[in-house]
RNA sequence: GCGGACGUGGUGGAAUGGUAGACACACAGGACUUAAAAUCCUGAGUUCGAAAGAGCGUGAGGGUUCGAGUCCCUCCGUCCGCACCA
């Protein structure tokens, strides 16, 4: 037979069409049918798709498929992330238009994502930057503020002089603008925020409800969230020693428990107290400026040294009306966090042992760890942080660190000070109040009017949306809504007075916090429909890398219930938890190489010769030796960059997608290798020639089912159904370098099976090669399309279901168990897998192996795992 | 510093507490070919041995178990997250 060679591009661009014509991928509302929602983030528009895309989208499409074939009604859509910085920067360097600029992207990377052949449903194409979809987003947001979970407050925020805007704090670096490089500022400004704050219990709570997420995922926000149970404890202050009107101080403590090892207080830079005092003190003033100076930079997490001041105000204990402590000023202690102000326990917290012994402050132990004795017990350098029994601490001696804290805890609370309570418990959150307001043009616009009479007033809904101007300027920084003309000139919508618009935008993690929402009925003339959302919601496969472990996700799960709680949302189930599943994948690697002249190359820039470890790089241009460097993730700084195009164009989309599946488990990092892609491209060509065969040694279509089996024939439709049911359980754990190595295997069996005859055999090569197209059928659409083609058969193969295994072909009569003696195998016994455990045991027994083993000692016991192992105890 | 994950052949990696190294890559030998590519077959953890076979083997050390890559403890190494959260 004249075999031709499978040509992956032709074949790929046809079956592409076919597909859209079909329209084979898009999504019923058939409310009827089981649901699954298969989602990959959604990408930024940056320019091209690159291969952490592809091994992405290769990923949740396989699932797709899966799923497709196995009779559900599957929603797979794709959309864009479109608003953010890139473009103004873009806007900036080349003179175009963010918008502009952001759909060309769009229209590449659309292009790439379908040369790549993926079941997505395009007709639910989202791009954030729409006001389609942004007018949406704004009436949500006009809902939020109507229930007080979008509100305005004044906060300190890191600002870059030179580019006159906000920065995140991640966009700080050793205290400068990443962009500008100027030296950050902290300013005072009012900001929207979003009260995730009223959710936190909920979202820590949950996580626990979230059992197909990664365990470090949940971890990850459960330490974001940051919950602890603890007490405000207020102490007077020795008013001689205050600043004026000043009578006491509110600290925030875990540890109740230890305040009889209590020897200061500390109190923040930015504090109020520090503040005052600092009026009449130049040194403390001074102290405090560079506190804040050190802020965020580096130097001052290597230093990491504990500093204080002593403001010389006195505080007095509150179980002890004549014990007096130092207040100081602390450069360890952060305003943002519980009241701003600390007790300092030396001997139960390490800062506060490392701060006593700098100023020379008591240590006096309170809890005594499990096997010291009190007499004895001294503490160094090193505070003893975990619970023991309470010693030197008057009415809690001798209880348990958690029985100190509730009789600690009961009696401030009973005790008054200045007329109120003077303890009361409280739970803190690590977590703030999520700041939304950018001061950027390429984003969602806050449609709020400023109104001298009215003050701030919501955009009517019917004035919705609230759209960018086309002609904003990008020649200097600043906020280009700001500076624009006319823009921001309007009306009052409830006094009709003059008023300006809100240039602030929204961050566009808002953007895609309810993207996955909007799928669900992306045309809706409502920003939600509820009908479509409780069919489809929640995700059932959510995937996308784990940089997105915190904040996306986070926002997405508040979002959700912010939705539900204004009325958008329903949710079926107790839990209101957007994506059910969520699966985190590892980057793509790649070798890095340089030049002599220290330049990072290009993959495509280099030859090699040698291999091994003789194997050396050339650079092509100037023939001279390159040096190989360490396997990084690929990035544009490193030119470890392999272009999907390319790979496409070369290879085809199926054999970028099989090799991104291969070896590597999905969650870990996969090393791109030209020899890996070579031999996906090999793999290829293989199942096309077996399928070939197949199709032309046994042309019939339907086969008559033959009354029995030859052992041949058996073993083959064994091998298939067994492989068939495996691929399907290791997509279906997304465990894909397992499906590729059940395919490989089920190959290798069918060569195996190369040239055997018979119609009994004819029926099962029949079967098998159907198997077989159906088992790559979601990893290699295309190839299996083709093959399925070659089949004879006139239906697609996205159509067919996944057939059903037959459950006899799953088991064998006769079972293979490993044999030991004494923990050690030595031999291999087959048998009846029916046989009972005195029948293995006999068999077992018998072997001459076993006999040796032995030596002559008499048998103990003989453990029979059935059908697994014998282990004979001798 | 705290928290987490991981550590298996030359390489990527398989393995519900039950035959460690599936599958692939790379390698070696053979077949086909004038030759090469492609393809097909065979081999291979390591040590001893011609072979049969035996010893040793999942970072190191200990423990639980009839049985440990898998569970527990200690240590070493690599990677990731958080970064003074009171």
């Amino acid at each position: 037979m004249a075999n031709e060679r499978y040509n992956a591009p032709d074949r790929e661009k046809h079956w592409q069409q076919v597909w859209d014509q079909g329209e084979i991928f898009k999504a019923r509302e058939d409310h009827a049918i089981p649901k699954c929602y298969v989602l990959e983030m959604f990408p930024y528009p940056s320019g091209r798709i690159h291969m952490g895309h592809v091994r992405n989208y290769a990923m949740g499409d396989v699932f797709a498929r899966f799923k497709r074939a196995k009779g559900f009604n599957v929603l797979h859509p794709m959309g864009w992330d479109a608003f953010g910085m890139p473009a103004e920067n873009a806007a900036m360097e080349r003179k175009v238009h963010p918008g502009t600029w952001t759909y060309a992207n769009i229209d590449t990377m659309r292009g790439q994502l379908k040369s790549m052949g993926l079941s997505l449903d395009w007709s639910r194409e989202i791009a954030t930057c729409s006001p389609d979809y942004y007018k949406h987003q704004q009436k949500l947001f006009l809902d939020l503020l109507k229930k007080d979970i979008a509100y305005r407050k004044s906060s300190k925020v890191n600002w870059d002089p030179v580019d006159h805007t906000v920065l995140a704090n991640e966009q700080v670096i050793d205290g400068r603008g990443w962009r500008s490089g100027a030296l950050v500022e902290q300013r005072q400004l009012t900001q929207w925020f979003f009260k995730i704050t009223a959710y936190a219990d909920e979202l820590l709570r949950d996580l626990d409800t979230l059992t197909h997420w990664p365990e470090k995922v949940r971890l990850m926000q459960a330490n974001w969230i940051g919950r602890s149970e603890g007490m405000l404890v207020r102490w007077g202050l020795d008013t001689a020693t205050a600043p004026p009107g000043l009578i006491e101080l509110e600290v925030y403590t875990t540890r109740p428990d230890t305040l009889f090892g209590a020897s200061f207080l500390a109190v923040a830079p930015d504090h109020p107290l520090a503040k005052a005092a600092a009026e009449k003190d130049a040194k403390l003033a001074e102290f405090c400026d560079e506190c804040r100076r050190l802020g965020t930079s580096v130097a001052d997490i290597e230093a990491a040294e504990k500093r204080g001041f002593d403001t010389g105000i006195r505080a007095v204990h509150p179980f002890d009306p004549t014990w007096q402590l130092p207040v100081f000023v602390a450069n360890f202690v952060l305003m943002e966090y519980g009241t701003g102000a600390i007790f300092g326990c030396p001997s139960g917290d390490q800062r506060d042992m490392d701060f006593a012994r700098r100023y020379d402050l008591p240590v006096v132990p309170v809890i005594l760890p499990a096997g010291e004795d009190a007499k004895t017990f001294t503490l160094k350098n090193k505070a003893f942080e975990d619970d023991g029994v309470m010693i030197n601490s008057r009415f809690l001696d001798g209880m348990s660190t958690k029985a100190a804290f509730e009789a600690a805890a009961s009696r401030l609370e009973k005790q008054t000070l200045n007329g109120a309570p003077q303890g009361q418990r409280k739970v803190n959150f690590r977590l703030r109040d999520w700041g939304i307001s950018r001061q950027r043009y390429w984003g969602c616009p806050i449609p709020v009017v400023h109104c001298g009479v009215c003050g701030v007033v919501p955009v009517a809904e019917r004035d919705l949306p609230i759209e960018l101007p086309e002609d904003a300027t990008f020649d200097k920084p600043g906020n280009p809504l700001a500076r624009h003309p006319t823009w921001k000139h309007t009306t009052c919508p409830s006094c009709g007075a003059p008023a300006t618009r809100e240039t602030d935008t929204m961050d566009t993690f808002v953007d895609s916090s309810w993207y996955y929402v909007r799928f669900t009925a992306p045309h809706s003339a409502t920003p939600v429909d509820k009908v479509a959302a409780q069919y489809w919601l929640s995700v059932d496969q959510y995937i996308g890398g784990i940089e997105h472990a915190i904040l996306h996700l986070l926002y997405s799960r508040f979002f959700a219930r912010a939705l539900s709680d204004t009325g958008h949302l329903t949710f079926a189930s107790n839990t209101r938890e957007p994506f059910s599943a969520l699966f985190t994948q590892g980057m793509v690697t790649h070798e890095t190489y340089k030049s002599q002249d220290g330049y990072w190359l290009l993959p495509n820039d280099v030859r090699f010769e040698g291999e091994g470890n003789g194997r050396r790089a050339i650079e092509i241009s100037s023939g001279r030796p390159a040096a190989i460097g360490s396997i990084e993730k690929m990035s544009k700084s490193k030119k470890n960059l392999v272009d999907p195009d390319d790979i496409i164009a070369h290879y085809g989309a199926d054999c970028a997608r099989w090799f991104m599946l291969s070896d590597s488990p999905p969650e870990r990092d996969v090393i791109w290798t030209e020899a890996g892609v070579a031999g996906a491209g090999r793999f290829i060509q293989r199942v096309w020639r077996i399928v070939e065969d197949i199709a032309d040694a046994v042309p019939e279509i339907a086969l008559p089912r033959p009354q029995s089996f030859g052992a041949d024939a058996l073993s083959v439709r064994k091998a298939a159904h067994r492989s068939l049911d495996q691929v399907g359980r290791s997509i279906e754990a997304l465990r894909f370098n397992v499906a590729v190595a059940n395919v490989h295997e089920f190959c290798n069996a069918l060569q195996a099976a190369h040239g055997k005859t018979g119609p009994d055999m004819a029926f099962a090569a029949r079967e098998a090669a159907a198997f077989l197209v159906t088992m790559i059928g979601p990893m290699m659409p295309h190839l299996a399309e083709e093959c399925w083609a070659r089949l004879g058969y006139n239906t697609l193969l996205a159509n067919e279901p996944w057939p059903a295994v037959e459950a006899a072909l799953l088991v064998d009569d006769q079972v293979t168990i490993a044999v030991q003696v004494n923990g050690k195998r030595r031999d291999e016994l087959v048998i009846s897998r029916t046989a009972n455990t005195e029948e293995v045991e006999a068999a077992a027994l018998r072997l001459e192996p076993v006999i040796r083993a032995l030596e002559g000692r008499p048998v103990k016991k003989v453990i029979v795992v059935p059908q697994r192992i014998v282990n004979v105890v001798g």
